[in-house]
RNA sequence: GGGGGCAUAGCUCAGCUGGUUAGAGCGCUUGCUUGACAUGCAAGAGGUCGAUGGUUCGAGUCCAUUUGUUCCCACCA
């Protein structure tokens, strides 16, 4: 092995063994429960940024971990066409060659379309390999893939025919720069600052003017009335009576709506039903014509008149200007108010009254919401089940036509004869109510998500009756970010109980955002992105996944740093040293089973804090706290392993006692083994890598079964008391330190003790440790001569004759302060024993460990004072 | 307007259903070429867990109020 980690040498070509192998092919194994997760599609809009790895990693860690548990793991990778976002890229890119979408139609935009997807969707599976993902590439699927086609459309038709999905008149939201309707939570919005102008409308046959507030005046030309409020004194009379709307001269009615609210502006509110979402109910409550004054890419009609032809903003202001010369304008208010953006290309939206396609929501979200209600699905952690309810108490109907090429067209045909509207599984060639050839397939493509909500099941065959489709259906859990709760998890929620009649899984692992290291946002505006592939290749794929984990609760924010990597990289290290270490001294040795040696109170001791780390580390695993896990791995491989372990073992392994070397080989191998399997889902290429220099190894480390908990091994009580002669070794390396004394400066030690043959049985790993010559025992402080510093511990006193080195004021200081510390413990202890409260009420465990607390603060107070009295 | 999150060491953050003397990484101080590792070892300094009140035998952890910060949803034209 070589000097030190070097995660080059090893990653790409375990990578390609395990894919080669078949290990990450998950088949039907009936003798097996399976474990599914369905990886969420990467957008094919570009390369897996640091919270894709972050995603990756957790699934990974999840997937490898119940695979070694005896699981049949299904972890099922796919790419997302990702309609409008990779139409507005395929654009952009065609702008630069002087291409548009019109000029190369729609199947050489649609050939450019597959020619990027193979491209990029191409890129994210090179990237997902280089992180390690452990996906069954078998079925690597992409959401326009033919068996995702057949899916989408079996649904569209199924809930056509059950009048869920309905073609209607709303107002919708318009993004004019990709001249596509999109739904209600593709829209961002943002606080701008705008302003409010006041227009006179004046009352028809009259000299009084009814002032109106706007912050759109260009949608004026669309006015198909004024409403007040049917309770407001100022204006009630007037109902029923027109205004002249200014510009165009055209009277509208005045009406009388709740909408209008008295307190606010005016209490007079111009009503334009085409570009407005509360305008348009009004309108239909009114029964007012809607007047669409816009086109589809943000400039006016020819209804308004002169302004037609210019674009929305470019009119407002020559409209203003032109109010303002009549004398309709009355001021103009500063005004700060939400505007809605398009989250792909971020112009800002425009409601436009338009024919779209709608998935009726009201019947879909009921079971949806019980499905969380009632614990068939849960949200880890659980607190966003609550903004899942509230969006899904509240959800409107979901427009799902995009007026876009890139997508699932929508199976709809159109007879150019008979008007006769078909909606059919297979394409359309004659219309069957009149046989004319004479029909056309509707021009407008799904909503990305529709394909997307049914992922779970689309990918495993639906809606054949396949027999994976049993199997691994439903999912046990999802792993994904809390920005796409509404977006996909709410979506595939109620597609999959509507369609599969199932819950699509069981858990939702929900985690945060990768923020840069000052905490913003990474995004593309602000350059601050890092390239996972790049942190790969300079720490390695280890290193970073370990810092993804590290440190992170579910839900929560993260922050990605460099100097966090760097810090991983340096435990892939430590764990590749330790690994050296022991298999440089399995060399030409016999390495025996463990239930073959004799194990001494060292040996014991880490056998009990690996098997604790088990436990603890299983434990969290099957909570979803990858951070808490990793914590435990770290502490127990770093601190327990290298810093005493390791050290512990080493007088032994280079003593004369054959028995002993054996011994302490034994448990070297037996717990780096088991360390490694314990790491192996979080940081599978270091652990793999090494574990196949171990002797009797065999095969990789990840089909390899995970550690379970031994309570055989436990050894509580050796390992408790082994703890005491880890305080010896602390107190004489801290005595050292205080009197500057160089570590390698052997002392003698004495000890009053009543453990006599227990340290005696540790007496060489105290000596190597704490560097010291011998250990004496003695029956009081005198025999330890003058010039003796003491520590009173729990396993006895222990005197160091420091010689010239002690200053006895220092000393008595020293002592001092420890009295104070465990005189605070003794009435902290004390305070509580007296409570009879704590007493009665506190569980019996931790009263009797009070108690025994508290005899050994008492025991220790007695020492120190003592010794500070022959001071 | 409604709903969350966060506030713990100089910095970045853990701390799960309330129960050892509140932890880690980085940084800092001091000392170490101890035969796996200086990408290292040892010893340390540093926190009244945002504030106030409450529940409890016991609160960083639960409840209420409050301050700061941040996000999401809705939207009054």
């Amino acid at each position: 092995m070589e000097k030190t980690y070097n995660p080059k040498s090893f990653e790409d070509k375990l990578y390609k063994e395990w894919e080669e192998s078949g290990c990450f092919k998950a088949v039907r194994d009936d003798d097996k429960v399976p474990f599914t997760v369905m990886m969420p599609p990467p957008n094919i809009t570009g390369q897996l940024h640091m919270g894709h790895a972050m995603d990756e990693t957790m699934q990974d860690t999840i997937v490898r971990f119940k695979r070694m548990q005896g699981y049949c793991a299904l972890w099922l990778p796919g790419t997302d066409h990702a309609s409008i976002a990779t139409e507005v890229k395929i654009v952009e890119q065609m702008k630069k060659e002087g291409l548009s979408k019109e000029s190369v139609g729609r199947d050489g935009f649609l050939k450019r379309a597959w020619e990027w997807k193979d491209k990029y969707a191409g890129r994210i599976v090179d990237q997902l390999k280089k992180l390690g993902s452990s996906c069954d590439w078998s079925r690597l699927t992409f959401t326009m893939d033919e068996k995702c086609s057949r899916a989408v459309r079996e649904v569209f038709v199924n809930l056509y025919n059950k009048k869920l999905i309905y073609r209607g008149s709303r107002i919708i939201n318009w993004c004019p720069c990709c001249k596509t309707g999109i739904s209600d939570v593709e829209v961002e919005y943002s606080e701008e600052n705008g302003s409010f102008w006041h227009i006179k409308y004046f009352v028809e046959g009259t000299d009084t003017a009814l002032e109106v507030a706007t912050t759109r005046p260009e949608t004026m030309f669309g006015d198909t009335a004024v409403a007040v409020n049917p309770n407001d004194t100022r204006y009630k009379h007037l109902i029923g009576k027109n205004v002249i709307l200014p510009v165009v001269n055209k009277p509208v009615p005045i009406v009388g709506d709740e909408h209008a609210d008295m307190e606010f502006g005016t209490g007079v509110v111009k009503i334009t039903p085409a570009h407005d979402p509360n305008d348009f109910e009004v309108g239909l409550r009114h029964s007012l014509p809607v007047v669409r004054v816009m086109n589809d890419d943000g400039t006016m009609n020819s209804l308004a008149g002169k302004y037609e032809g210019m674009d929305r903003y470019e009119c407002r202001k020559k409209l203003v200007e032109e109010l303002k010369t009549l004398g309709n304008l009355v001021s103009i208010e500063p005004h700060a108010h939400n505007v809605g953006h398009c989250y792909r290309c971020g112009t800002t939206v425009e409601p436009i009254v338009s024919k779209q396609w709608f998935v009726k929501m009201e019947g879909l979200a009921r079971p949806a919401i019980h499905a969380v209600l009632d614990k068939k699905i849960s949200f880890v952690p659980e607190r966003f089940a609550k903004i899942y309810y509230n969006w899904m108490e509240n959800v409107k109907d979901w427009c799902i036509s995009r007026q876009l090429w890139w997508g699932h067209r929508i199976p709809v045909w159109y007879c150019g004869d008979c008007g006769a509207e078909i909606c059919a599984k297979e394409d359309v060639q004659a219309c069957p109510h009149c046989g004319s050839k004479n029909v056309a397939q509707d021009e407008d493509v799904l909503d990305t998500w529709f394909s997307s909500a049914l992922w779970p099941f689309s990918t495993l065959g639906y809606p054949d009756d396949t027999s994976d489709l049993e199997y691994f259906y439903p999912g046990d859990v999802l792993v994904t970010g809390y920005d796409i709760i509404f977006f996909w998890v709410a979506r595939m929620i109620f597609s999959g109980l509507e369609h599969m009649r199932k819950v699509p899984f069981r858990d939702v692992l929900i985690h945060g955002l990768v923020r840069d290291e000052k905490g913003r946002k990474m995004s593309k505006s602000l350059g601050n992105g890092v390239d996972p592939l790049e942190i790969i290749d300079k720490y390695g794929a280890d290193s970073l996944r370990f810092s993804l984990l590290q440190g992170v609760a579910p839900g929560n924010d993260t922050r990605y740093s460099d100097t966090k990597v760097e810090s991983c990289r340096n435990f892939m290290n430590k764990i590749w040293n330790a690994s050296r270490f022991v298999i440089m001294n399995c060399e030409g040795r016999n390495v025996k089973p463990l239930s073959e040696v004799k194990l001494l109170p060292a040996d014991k001791w880490i056998i009990a804090k690996l098997q604790a780390a088990v436990r603890d580390v299983t434990l969290a695993m099957n909570k979803f706290e990858l951070g808490i896990a990793c914590q435990i791995m770290y502490d127990f491989m770093w601190s327990d392993f290298c810093d005493w372990y390791i050290e512990l073992v080493k007088p032994v392994l280079y003593s004369e006692d054959v028995a002993k070397r054996d011994g302490a080989i034994s448990v070297l191998v037996f717990v780096l083994e088991n360390a490694l399997k314990l790491l192996h889902p979080v940081i599978p290429f270091v652990t793999d890598e090494i574990y196949r220099n171990l002797p009797n190894a065999s095969g990789t480390i990840m089909t390899k079964e995970f550690p379970r908990y031994n309570a055989k091994l436990a050894y509580k009580k050796d390992a408790q008391a082994f703890e005491g002669i880890m305080d010896v070794i602390k107190a004489v390396r801290a005595v050292k330190t205080e009197l500057d004394c160089p570590p390698s400066k052997k002392v003698n030690l004495y000890m009053v003790t009543e453990s006599k043959r227990f340290i005696s049985a540790n007496e060489e790993s105290i000596l190597k440790l704490a560097g010291a010559k011998d250990i004496k025992f003695i029956s009081s402080a005198e025999e330890a001569g003058e010039n003796a510093v003491t520590k009173v511990l729990a396993i006895g006193t222990l005197y160091i004759p420091m010689g010239e080195l002690v200053d006895l004021e220092k000393e008595k200081a020293r002592l001092q302060t420890e009295l104070e510390k465990v005189t605070a413990e003794i009435a902290r202890a004390d305070g509580k024993l007296n409570n009879t409260g704590f007493i009665s009420k506190a569980p019996k465990k931790l009263v009797d460990d009070e108690r025994a607390k508290l005899n050994k603060f008492i025991a220790m107070r007695e020492k120190i004072l003592n010794q500070l009295k022959s001071l």
